[in-house]
DNA sequence: CCGCATACATAGAACCGCTAGGTATTTATA
DNA sequence: TATAAATACCTAGCGGTTCTATGTATGCGG
């Protein structure tokens, strides 16, 4: 499968709203749960990754907190807000008419 | 149906490629025939797509060809070559691969 | 004759992900 | 027991790409 990681452009938001919202996550786990859900697909860089969840908690999509482990490790957990929520769906509308209108392009309708 | 032509990004050599393959065309009517294929859904700023051609046109995707019409109009038809085609069918590929690790987020799969 | 459509073009702004670096702790490996 | 890799976070600045804004020129309809 060959990498095309630039065709995420103005696809991250969505992305990561989608997948906080199944369960909420902190940044680390996030990268992997990407990558193993997706089967190898999306390897998302730090210098990515977080800078997109600031973004979106600075925006109130999503709410950070932190949390202290046993061992004293911090993680910030993100969960999706109902802001949050609203903007997924809408976003998720319209991933599908983009896909719809790229596929009217790359096959297009008989006319 | 909301606007996000933001989503375009990374995709727009594909869908010119796509385009100029099942036909020749000239700038102008690449961007009608988007616009009119995609039922509204594109609608490319000439800032984006002249600077598109001849970015695909140098990189030998593409080749252009001036062309006089009889009111001593001049148009750059645009055809695809060998190397534009092949191109064509890998990005095509990625294109698959990236709806679909897209979606295995949206609906993760059942673990 | 004025505005809109046709037809091309480009400079610079703006945006966004990536590169490359940094800190600090824990666990696996040689 | 070193030392490498994994965990877990962060950011400044680079680079590529799209958009804004503008320019040129002709043809056509009202």
């Amino acid at each position: 499968m060959a990498a095309r990681q630039d065709l995420i452009k103005g696809n991250i938001d969505t992305l990561l709203l989608s997948l906080i919202n199944q369960q909420p996550m902190y940044g680390y786990q996030v990268m992997q749960e990407l990558e193993g859900r997706s089967q190898g697909y999306f390897k998302f860089k730090e210098g990515t990754l977080y800078p997109a969840l600031h973004r979106l908690e600075k925006a109130g999509l999503l709410q950070g907190s932190w949390q202290t482990l046993a061992n004293s490790r911090q993680r910030r957990y993100y969960s999706i807000t109902e802001k949050g929520r609203r903007i997924l769906v809408e976003q998720t509308a319209q991933w599908q008419d983009f896909f719809a209108a790229m596929n009217l392009i790359f096959q297009p309708a008989k006319s």
